[in-house]
DNA sequence: GTTGAGCGTT
């Protein structure tokens, strides 16, 4: 889906693909490509846009047809600043099949069965790690508590996230647990209360009309209850007045 | 209208 106007991935046998990752969410790939192109032969220029709201997700495949040229791609572009943000530019290291990816080229993996975990290497070294490994934990030190805390209202932003990258396979399970847990403590909250009687007794609202005041005192709606003690009890409405004279 | 770690489409 590129500007190429083909559909699918043109031809990935010979091509080079370079990951961009920070870039602007409006950036599209029509305003990489001259971007790239001038440091090489850009084959195909691919930004993954959100399922549901089509928006950018925030980074693009330049696919070069020269590994040299796109080596030289990366020195020159990682690090530019595009529409006020620092890009940054790397060989891609997984391919669309979940292929390993060599200095951006595509290796079979029928080829070589090779148990590279994909994990071996969260952080690859980039150029400067001693000041940017630093920076970027910072950085995403305040995204995580974003993330968790909005992760309660969206739960699919998560989810696209947890491709790879899952954080751990238990919450998953407490993912339902917690939840429901949130809503018992909330219904208890509201209802619960340490004297449920008294929580309803200031609730006097004379003028406020119930619902079953239109009703007539004739015929209640409302089975009474009477107690033991012969006093009618209102199951409904425990009697604030009563309440509040016993008490 | 927003967001900011990461790896991809017919």
């Amino acid at each position: 889906m590129s500007h190429f106007g083909r559909s699918g991935p043109p031809d990935i046998r010979d091509t080079y693909s370079l990951l961009v990752l920070n870039i602007t969410f409006r950036t599209t790939a029509d305003d990489l490509f001259p971007l790239f192109d001038k440091y090489g032969k850009v084959v195909d220029v691919f930004i993954p846009r959100d399922r549901r709201t089509g928006e950018s997700r925030g980074f693009a495949f330049v696919r070069y047809k020269y590994a040299d040229e796109a080596q030289k791609a990366v020195e020159r572009l990682d690090g530019k600043v595009v529409d006020g943000r620092e890009i940054m530019v790397q060989f891609a290291k997984y391919g669309p099949n979940a292929e390993r990816i060599h200095k951006g080229r595509i290796i079979e993996s029928s080829s070589k069965t090779k148990g590279g975990s994909r994990s071996r290497s969260p952080r690859p070294r980039h150029r400067d790690e001693h000041r940017d490994r630093d920076y970027r934990r910072r950085s995403r030190s305040r995204s995580r508590e974003r993330s968790d805390r909005d992760r309660n209202r969206g739960r699919e932003r998560d989810r696209r996230r947890s491709r790879s990258r899952s954080a751990s396979p238990d919450h998953h399970k407490d993912r339902g647990r917690g939840r429901y847990d949130d809503e018992r403590r909330s219904r208890s909250r509201s209802y619960d209360s340490p004297n449920p009687r008294r929580s309803l007794s200031p609730r006097r609202t004379p003028r406020n009309e119930s619902p079953d005041a239109h009703n007539h005192n004739e015929s209640s709606p409302v089975p009474k209850t009477a107690s033991p003690n012969g006093r009618v009890v209102d199951s409904r409405s425990p009697s604030p007045r009563r309440s509040d004279a016993d008490e």
